[in-house]
RNA sequence: GGCGGGAUGGCGAAAUCGGCAGACGCAUUGGACUUAAAAUCCAAUGGACCGCAAGGUCCGUGUGGGUUCAAUUCCCACUCCCGCUACCA
């Protein structure tokens, strides 16, 4: 018996992804697709992910990062794009030593086994990466450039040692960045306070940059989320005011503090000094010094707010510079030794903290500036005014407005040669000595005679030494490794002892982007003229966390690179998007809860499409996410929808011809789709809707399917697999593969829609009686406004509505909407 | 305290320019298939009320006000939640 090819009918295959998935795996694994190529004529698209740790496990979060990047390098590869889609390993690191000391293993041990199994994941969930410029920040061919960008700024000035407060972290055993500190205890432990302690570092001038840092925080607006934007230029804190010298009466020294209120000066009451400010060793008593020390310490690890302000009278005067007044010089809590000069003049008539102290100490309170539109006041009990204004009881400076008198004061400070106008930054220098031994070797040997000497540059890298003893001790392993240690001095020739602090992790990531685009190099970092061809970053994508620490030091990176003449771009990024967290059914995935969801489990269990289609469906990309399982079931529900549906109607041969209203319709939904997709990559990257609108053209599918024309077929399920193709490789593959297509199906051209055919046939109009739905009318598109409303009217479901009142306005919106206002 | 983001069904969410609130999914319920279950397919599903039913009415996007023919969307005030930051002079 014949059987008509409109008929014919395949068996449908069971959605089976660990099959699928197997299977393609095995035949991907050594594909290159992926390769990016600098010699393209096609235009360049530089997509990039934040780097991982390598802990051991990528979870749902990191699978999140990824399948978002993955889609859209994806997504650009089929729009023709020449895609740099990178992957490395930011593999310094604490944990790794930690691990070391617990399990008697080297760290580099720990960390390449790591590596290998999270690489085996990353590989088990197609993401498109160029593995051949995979970089480890680990490996001497990487830090070896670590170290010459340390000498490169040593040679311009921007590295530099100095012995510093700086902030101790007990149980990391290390400094840590200020960066690093969060509400006064250590990032990696939450619940350790961390200490201060005076140590010889190196530092980093980030400061000589605050300003660019700060003003080119306006190119990035629109391409960076406003939010990231706005901590860093806090995060920097640029504040203009002055530095005015109070000096100590019957002495010559002097008092420097810094103010943004200098039109203020002649309401200064007293001189309040930091506990720890340097003047107090001279200044105070012992039993001072003892309740300086106590404050310092009651300080320690409390929120601001809670500490109750608190001070003490030196005993000594100091004299305004202005007025000639004599000011009494207290000792107070709330002065901040890390914030400009470490000293206060207190206006407690017009600032609240400082209100707030001289209320509780009775130190007198003077009003000198009056609202623009008011009077001086003259309650000094009342909250203090510290709007600008007028000046008052100001000397030669009364009756002007606070900003000039600014100007005006701080000038004449300078040319009495009492201080000056001046800007401070909250901003400090970055710290990036560690006394531990897993990261890069500071490249710089002390020579008794010839004090810090560089190490030469074609002498480098210098090699961290394997199979040591790591202690912990909160001094660097190195210190006993003696043939580290011991080294000829590069000048003079005699015996000196090698630098044994390593570098902040953060100098690894500040620049790893550029070496993806020549990761083999050596003789330079990179070849510039690569650099130049891929950069800006197109797009980087990583967790908002990274906000300031990683986001700023890279910025600062770039910059200095830029200076050296390395690199042509100003900024690392053009656009930065921050995706939202995942949490695990309702909490905070951390292994203490142990609600980790592993990548390997979800990959084993629903498979990779789906793990990867449930994080992008369940929230838009930069909102946080619950991971719930019920919620991936209804995904790989979907994907089995799909599977099937293609299965049973592969092999249909057609010539696209349109022959019923099913065809037409379900082409107008593929259209729309395709549609609605493609605008979604280009601007607002809502997969969550995207994936929305395939599962409606797959319903669309299921209740048109028994009346489909044979001939339509085959564009559908081919413009099916190419949309899955940037969310769900595998199945996509799998279904190019049924259809008898070759190649893989990132790699063909993104489909195209129809703009006619992803039009309705007829606009649905709603017909309001004031504002309320009452009907609803079909019209073509650009029925004119009169006939709609004569329509409207005349509908039946609508004129209850109208009877018996008065029709006072009709609203035509023609294709959208009739309101009739009726009274 | 400062800055930023947010609040929509039982849940995750959608509504892109002021124009049908709740797309899509989860959960739930009912039906089909099955000896049965699972899977699958179909359908219903914001709330209150009216109706035997078809169907209909009213309410409804954190709260209170405003602008408008029309407000989840714009404006004002407030409440709560989340994030970052914090005696920054």
């Amino acid at each position: 018996m014949e059987i008509s090819p409109q008929l014919k009918v395949m068996p449908e295959k069971p959605y089976d992804h660990s099959h699928i998935e197997l299977k393609w795996h095995e035949r991907w694994q050594n594909a290159s697709f992926y390769q990016a190529d600098e010699h393209s004529d096609k235009p360049k698209y530089y997509v990039l992910e934040m780097l991982p740790y390598p802990s051991g496990t990528l979870h749902i979060g990191h699978i999140r990062n990824y399948s978002i990047g993955d889609a859209l390098a994806r997504y650009k590869w089929m729009r023709g794009f020449n895609v740099l889609h990178p992957m490395g390993w930011d593999a310094f690191g604490l944990p790794a030593e930690n691990a070391a000391i617990a399990n008697k293993r080297p760290p580099r041990d720990w960390t390449l086994q790591n590596i290998a199994a999270m690489k085996k994941t990353h590989r088990r969930f197609a993401f498109s990466y160029d593995w051949n410029r995979e970089v480890s920040t680990c490996e001497p061919e990487y830090y070896r450039w670590n170290q010459w960008f340390f000498l490169k700024m040593l040679e311009r000035g921007l590295a530099y040692r100095k012995r510093a407060l700086l902030n101790w972290c007990s149980k990391c055993a290390t400094v840590l960045a200020n960066e690093q500190v969060v509400e006064g205890c250590c990032w990696r432990h939450e619940d350790t306070p961390v200490e201060q302690r005076a140590l010889e570092q190196w530092f980093l001038k980030i400061t000589d940059y605050a300003d660019q840092l700060l003003d080119e925080i306006k190119g990035l607006e629109g391409g960076w989320p406003e939010r990231v934007l706005t901590m860093q230029r806090n995060w920097i804190g640029r504040s203009e005011g002055a530095e005015i010298d109070f000096r100590l009466e019957g002495a010559e020294t002097r008092i420097r503090v810094f103010t943004t209120r200098v039109d203020t000066i002649y309401g200064a009451t007293c001189v309040i000094l930091a506990p720890e400010h340097p003047l107090n060793e001279t200044l105070l008593d012992d039993a001072g010094k003892a309740r300086a020390k106590a404050m310092v310490d009651s300080r320690a690890n409390r929120d601001p707010g809670d500490i109750e302000k608190e001070g003490f009278f030196s005993g000594h005067y100091a004299v305004n510079p202005y007025s000639g007044e004599r000011v009494p010089i207290w000792v107070g809590n709330f002065v901040l030794m890390g914030y400009g000069t470490g000293a206060i003049m207190a206006v407690p008539a017009h600032d609240e903290r400082d209100h707030e102290f001289c209320q509780k100490y009775g130190i007198h309170i003077r009003p000198v500036i009056r609202p623009v539109d008011g009077t001086l006041a003259t309650d000094t009990s009342k909250p203090a005014f510290t709007d600008d204004g007028v000046l008052e009881n100001s000397g030669p400076w009364s009756d002007l407005g606070s900003e000039e008198a600014r100007a005006k004061m701080s000038a004449y400070a300078q040319e009495k040669g009492f201080g000056k106008a001046a800007i401070t930054y909250r901003i400090k220098d970055w710290g990036i000595s560690r006394q531990r031994y897993w990261g890069t070797p500071i490249p710089v040997i002390h020579c008794p005679s010839c004090g810090v000497v560089p190490v030469p540059e074609d002498q480098l890298p210098v090699v961290l030494p394997e199979r040591i003893e790591i202690t912990g001790s909160g001094r660097s392993p190195l210190e006993n490794v003696p043939e580290f240690v011991n080294v000829k001095c590069p000048h003079c020739g005699e015996p000196a002892k090698r630098e044994t602090d390593t570098m902040d992790t953060f100098m690894d990531s500040s620049w790893y982007f550029y070496r993806y685009c020549d990761p083999h190099n050596d003789r330079m970092p990179f070849d510039p003229a690569k650099v130049a061809y891929w950069f800006e970053i197109d797009q980087y994508i990583g967790g908002v966390e990274h906000a300031i620490l990683h986001l700023i030091y890279s910025r600062f990176f770039t910059k200095v690179m830029r200076d050296i003449g390395l690199v042509k771009n100003s900024e690392p990024a053009r656009r930065l998007f921050t995706q939202g967290m995942v949490i695990a059914e309702g909490a905070k995935m951390s292994k203490s809860k142990g609600n980790v969801v592993g990548a390997d489990m979800l990959a084993e269990k629903f498979g990779a499409d789906t793990a990867r289609m449930f994080v992008l469906f369940a929230a838009p990309p930069e909102k946080e996410v619950d991971w719930r399982s019920e919620g991936a079931e209804g995904i790989y529900r979907f994907l089995g929808r799909v599977y099937r549906f293609a299965t049973r109607n592969v092999g249909q041969t057609g010539d696209g011809s349109v022959t019923g209203s099913a065809d037409r319709k379900v082409l107008r939904k593929l259209h729309q789709t395709v549609q609605k997709i493609t605008e979604d990559f280009e601007t607002r990257w809502h997969f969550n809707t995207c994936i929305a609108g395939i599962m409606e053209l797959m319903n669309v599918l299921y209740a048109e399917e028994a009346n489909l024309s044979a001939s339509v077929k085959p564009e559908i399920l081919e413009k099916l697999a190419l949309l899955l193709a940037p969310f769900a490789p595998y199945v996509s593959q799998e279904i190019w593969e049924e259809l008898g297509k070759e190649g893989p199906v990132f790699r063909q051209c993104w489909p195209s829609f129809d703009p006619e055919l992803a039009k309705e046939e007829e606009a649905e109009i709603p017909v309001q009686v004031n504002g309320k739905l009452r009907s609803k009318i079909y019209a073509a598109f650009g029925t004119p406004k009169e006939e709609l409303e004569r329509r409207a009217l005349a509908d039946e479901k609508v004129r209850p509505f109208l009877a018996g009142k008065q029709l006072k306005k009709v609203i035509v919106i023609p294709d959208k909407l009739v309101n009739l206002v009726a009274g």
